[in-house]
DNA sequence: TTGTAAGCGTTATCAT
DNA sequence: ATGATAACGCTTACAA
């Protein structure tokens, strides 16, 4: 790596002061034209660059923020890219950490980004993540803070997500509409907001409708298609086997419509099947799968955008929550009745 | 965002010098232990946190490794997960800057890591670029650099990437052990080497087996499945229609498999279709897809090994190219006979 | 064993 | 209009 050139370096050559090369490079009013130009044009010559490093130890601050996901799948990932297109407008960069859904790992993580010393933390949490010492020690330390998507309501930090349990209602109530009558949920993660809220929207619909409860139509589990597929097996064998399944990602419906298959049975006639995200992947299996729109990349912008304004404003926007409508896609899954 | 403790606060409150803490700290030998334990209980105490910033400064070294890929898609994102199990264990924090598959946002990227002052750079091309003038800046100012996946021949880089002509050769010698003659390429960006290298497997394959070589069957497009979609159905719809398609990422087989099912034509019956890369999706789908696994989380570890291995020995590696072997997975869309 | 001082690259304050 | 100096937080000769 070789040595850069610094404004000492310019202000060497030029036999001037380290101070007026500084001066000059910023355009300060206080500079005669004349050195001004005999500065710039040397600049551009040797490719001078500001040294990051010396300015952000003086102003201390780095113009980075630390961005904390639980894995870098089809939503995180969109989500990434909203952050990074909005930060990377102001100035700033993203540095981004997976926590591969592993608490220690979002520890770890929230460390590593401390002690680069970020400007402040935009963070998802993991699916283990139910004790929360790392976020407080963000908050102790009065670094800006905003949670996105997979949010805890106890901070009063600045939050954005999307209506969870109104995607859950949107399903079950479609669901429904196309005349199941036992509908499943495969629920996610006991400790996520995302998989409470969208199970409180099944839940509110069912009771909406007059539909019985059932809890062993309510699997609760990880994020993993092979466990769905296992549970889907599972709810399959029921002697009064459920009739639609909701899944709370479309990678639990993956694991849900493998199943649902290999016991022959056929979607939307014998069984009706709505994922979770809209991901691509939703309209291209046969069936295609009815899914929840989350507008990822929507939401990463306007986490950036909420972040930054609170970086930048003084009010207090600590209870602050913006919150996402999401919609319903029908496909071939779900749809057994004309219409819709 | 509260200031942090430092060294000073640490000497001023014990009545010592900054060296004396800053040794006592270190473990330097030669500290009394009585000072070293008072100044490790005040530090432990204070939550004392060495200032990262001033370090780098000091010694010119960020402890970070910028990493350029052309978008977040799965093949990425898992070699970027590989890159940063293996960096973060050598205690290097790694940038992640993607593309979007567009050439002003690599020289964007590099810009912006350039004087984020990163320790080095790991850089896979976006599928518009065919002008190197960024890499060479990096290059020129001695930076550590190596090259993955995307790579380009010219520059005197330690390289590492799959050999996407073994590739080519596993699936096009697949289609014709599955008995297919006229055997059409989705052939990706012209730009890229694993586009061309997977062609040149295919030719070549096709040459060793007698096989005529028909322009028409040879697609050049960008790795977009809409473009796939489109070009397989002018594919389908010639005269002499080919009998199999080898599409040189997964993206392209989706579009392609898309159009051959508008058609009404069954895989691998009527006609057989191969992806590249082996993405989880091509098992879900029905028919589930034949791909090329290409082991992107090994490619991404092997990346941070070569690039670890680089930046601390002092040995020439510039002409060091780790080439990874793929493997071919069959599955329904190409499997007409039985065995193999 | 501890302290002093210089230096990493920059800017801000206060002279001149 | 320009320069000298201190400061950001830390390490490292060199002195004591």
């Amino acid at each position: 790596m070789e040595k850069q050139t610094t404004i000492k370096d310019i202000a060497l050559a030029l036999r001037l002061s380290t101070s007026t090369v500084s001066r000059a490079l910023r355009d300060a009013p206080d500079v005669s034209l004349e050195t001004r130009n005999a500065v710039k044009a040397l600049a551009e010559e040797l490719d001078y660059q500001p040294n990051k490093l010396a300015l952000s130890l003086l102003k201390n601050q780095t113009n980075t923020i630390g961005v904390i996901v639980p894995n870098l799948d089809y939503i995180p990932a969109t989500m990434v890219k909203g952050i990074d297109e909005v930060a990377l407008e102001a100035g700033y960069t993203v540095m981004v950490c997976q926590s591969d859904e592993s608490f220690g790992r979002e520890i770890l993580n929230t460390k590593r980004l401390l002690d680069s010393l970020v400007d402040g933390f935009i963070v998802s949490f993991s699916s283990e993540t139910n004790v929360y010492d790392h976020i407080k020690k963000i908050q102790t330390k009065k670094i800006p803070l905003v949670l996105f998507d997979r949010v805890v309501d106890s901070f009063s930090v600045p939050k954005i997500r999307l209506d969870n349990a109104e995607g859950g209602r949107l399903a079950t109530q479609h669901l429904i509409d196309q005349g199941y009558k036992r509908i499943a949920i495969l629920a996610g993660p006991g400790n996520l907001n995302v998989s409470n809220d969208r199970k409180d929207g099944y839940l509110q619909v069912l009771k909406q409708n007059k539909i019985p409860i059932d809890k062993n139509l309510i699997i609760n589990c990880d994020f993993n298609q092979d466990y769905a597929y296992i549970a889907t097996k599972e709810l399959l064998a029921m002697k009064k086997r459920p009739d639609a399944i909701f899944a709370i990602s479309d990678r639990l419906a993956l694991g849900a419509m493998l199943a649902i298959k290999e016991q022959g049975l056929k979607m939307p006639k014998d069984i009706g099947l709505c994922g979770f995200n809209n991901e691509p992947i939703t309209q291209l299996l046969t069936p295609s799968i009815s899914s929840i729109e989350m507008f990822a990349f929507e939401i990463g912008k306007a986490t950036a955008k909420l972040f930054l304004e609170m970086l930048h404003s003084d009010a207090d926007m600590s209870n602050k929550e913006i919150v996402i409508k999401p919609k319903l896609v029908v496909r071939e899954s779900s749809k057994r009745l004309p219409g819709r």
